[in-house]
DNA sequence: CGTAACCTACCGATCTACAGGTAGGCGAGT
DNA sequence: ACTCGCCTACCTGTAGATCGGTAGGTTACG
């Protein structure tokens, strides 16, 4: 019966760091501040983590999980369902906080994240690739191909959560990705028509209350 | 004759904190550290910026200085300048690196940074929305508005700097911002003409070597 | 049954290393 | 003489990590 129940306690820590990160970032967020939060003491928590980098991977490998849910998995994503990641995640600040946070960071000297992150977003852009080819076929607008147009798509989930973060009241981010997609099924009269891009669009209201 | 000298030992500091914060973050980043690089012990720079977020400011007010050339500037930009600047950037790693940092930090509880920031995006929205619409008129690819695609180019321009960060080899920034361009500048059959686009492209090269 | 051997889950004390910041002083130029 | 530029000395706080221990739970076995 004790079987397991050290996985469970590791998995609230992870939950903990998580929300530590998301207040903090990595470098900010203190062994004694996530301990606390399990009601345990920093020693305790090195009981399971036997270092800090070691939580971090753990709070990595969480995000690998239900993110890519599974790795590098073999059921192609679609660019609608991407709409409804990014709605989902306009609803947990607190985790795209963390990983922004950890991002941000990650561009520093000798960061533990950086390896995951680098090898991360190649793996993603590779999947953006797909994705497109698989909705567009290899002619997007612009002339752009899939593998042009993966890196922007990547940039732009991340660059609106940055916005998005900094003030939630000025940039509705689901809409503004929406808008994105909108520009990559925009039919083009220069290149060809558009493959299979249909042109059923949602009815939108406007992204910008604020400002 | 020692008029000035100050505050060239300023900029001095300053320069050294850009560096500093470019490989460790602001949290990361010790005031030992930055005086080390100017040759001053921890406590001589203390004389010159009393708190470490004091520097901070200073390092934020500089890059207002640079980057908006003059804060909020009458002079509109264009298109085309801020693909010199990507460009710019792009020979600028450390600088790129140092407010990436930042950003990501900036997201954080209680940052310093955090309302620079805010402020910051708001303002470089309303920026990149003036230069749309004088670039396209009310009227983009998409059925998009100038003030909706603001935050996207902002956002493009990001999270093309992280991806570039991370590995520069896969990412070829300068290249991908102008293919975004494309996507503003494709016309759009199904809205009306484009505006006052023209298509005079430059000859591209691929922007993706590695992968 | 009982007990020795051992493992898990922790905590208290302590070490080492910086970190930011204060107080006061000293030398040099004006 | 006085200020400016900078340093030495020092204080306080905090962080990650090690060490040694304790309490409880098995398991092995005589």
């Amino acid at each position: 019966m004790a079987r397991g129940r050290s996985e469970e306690r590791k998995a609230e820590i992870v939950r903990a760091a998580l929300e530590v990160i998301a207040e903090r970032g990595y470098r900010g967020a203190s062994l004694g501040a996530v301990a606390e939060r399990v009601g345990l003491t920093q020693q305790g928590l090195l009981h399971y983590f036997p270092t800090k980098e070691a939580l971090l991977v753990a709070v990595l490998e969480e995000r690998d999980r239900w993110d890519t849910s599974g790795g590098r998995d073999r059921e192609r994503w679609r660019l609608d369902l991407m709409e409804s990641l990014v709605e989902y995640n306009a609803m947990r600040p607190g985790i795209v906080q963390t990983f922004s946070a950890l991002l941000g960071e990650s561009v520093t000297e000798d960061h533990p994240a950086r390896a995951f992150f680098t090898e991360r977003y190649a793996q993603v852009r590779e999947n953006m690739a797909d994705v497109l080819s698989a909705e567009f076929g290899e002619t997007l607008p612009g002339g752009l191909t899939p593998e042009r147009a993966a890196p922007l798509l990547t940039a732009v989930m991340d660059g609106l959560q940055f916005q998005w973060l900094l003030d939630p009241d000025a940039v509705d981010m689901p809409a503004a990705f929406r808008d994105f997609l909108r520009l990559l099924r925009a039919p083009d009269a220069a290149g060809r028509g558009g493959a299979l891009a249909d042109s059923g669009q949602d009815g939108e209201r406007n992204g910008r209350p604020g400002a």
